[in-house]
DNA sequence: CACAAAAATGATAATGGATATCAATTTAAA
DNA sequence: TTTAAATTGATATCCATTATCATTTTTGTG
């Protein structure tokens, strides 16, 4: 919590841009969640704390917050922007329900290796990367 | 070629549609793509076989396309809807160079195996899945 | 503290991709 | 051939995102 902010801040400051009381309270909202947010329901939690902010600045900071490395595009929701966070999250790839869309988290280590292999054998450098595994849960299978 | 035809074909005759020109030349040159189209380049390239074919003609047929399960929702390109083909396509991940977006398609077979384990850890029926790797490839690293 | 310059904000207009509408055309089947 | 249903292309509409702009806020300087 206190990390991230202090990102934005030297971020900001390099750029010659400024701390604002918006831009801390969108990312305040944007770190209060967990997994994957639109656009949508960011803007209706910050409305919650300051009916003022509108959504062009929403867009502005999240655009930031992704500059800045402390988010990323979530591509999961296709329709909408969607974004997770980057910063202090482990990472981790997604294991999606086709049949009612919920999403688990998890991590393989031997994925990150063979990642490597592959880069390896085409010559890439390697930067990160993104797995996704459709399935059917548990619950939808009864 | 002919097989996507047939499929098409009898795809429309269950739902009750109708297999037209239109159709059959959007599929063509869907099918004369390799990798990810655009609408965009989807569309210039249907226009010089049929100039009298429109944009919502496309968008309609190709949303059939994924219907039938001869087309996909490409994830790569986000700003713009892309397709890649599906049928008689071996399945392959993708290494995307950041730098030129150069897209190199590879298959690795531990990972199928890994997808199961994770599949099994958390109770999920194996549907399909999705890899990205991003880094910076041998032309851009020069 | 006051003041000027630069940046940020919110409201809203503009943009652009995708979809809905609708009259005209084409198709299938009787 | 005739009729009902589906398809088409043109275009209006929708809606998420971005650009614009007048106003407000912030920063730094004297």
């Amino acid at each position: 919590m206190f990390d991230e902010i202090e990102i934005l801040k030297s971020f900001l400051r390099e750029s010659k841009l400024r701390f604002t009381p918006q831009r801390q309270t969108i990312l305040e909202v944007f770190l209060s969640h967990e997994g994957h947010v639109e656009v949508e329901d960011l803007f209706l939690n910050i409305q919650k704390i300051d009916p003022s902010i509108g959504i062009a600045t929403v867009y502005r900071t999240m655009n930031l917050l992704v500059e800045c490395g402390l988010a990323r595009d979530s591509v999961l929701l296709k329709g909408q922007q969607s974004f997770e966070k980057l910063y202090h999250q482990s990472h981790h790839d997604h294991l999606i329900c086709t049949q009612c869309e919920k999403i688990v988290e998890f991590e393989h280590p031997l994925i990150e290796k063979y990642q490597l292999e592959i880069c390896h054998t085409y010559g890439f450098t390697l930067n990160h990367h993104k797995m996704e595994i459709y399935g059917i849960c548990l619950d939808c299978q009864k």
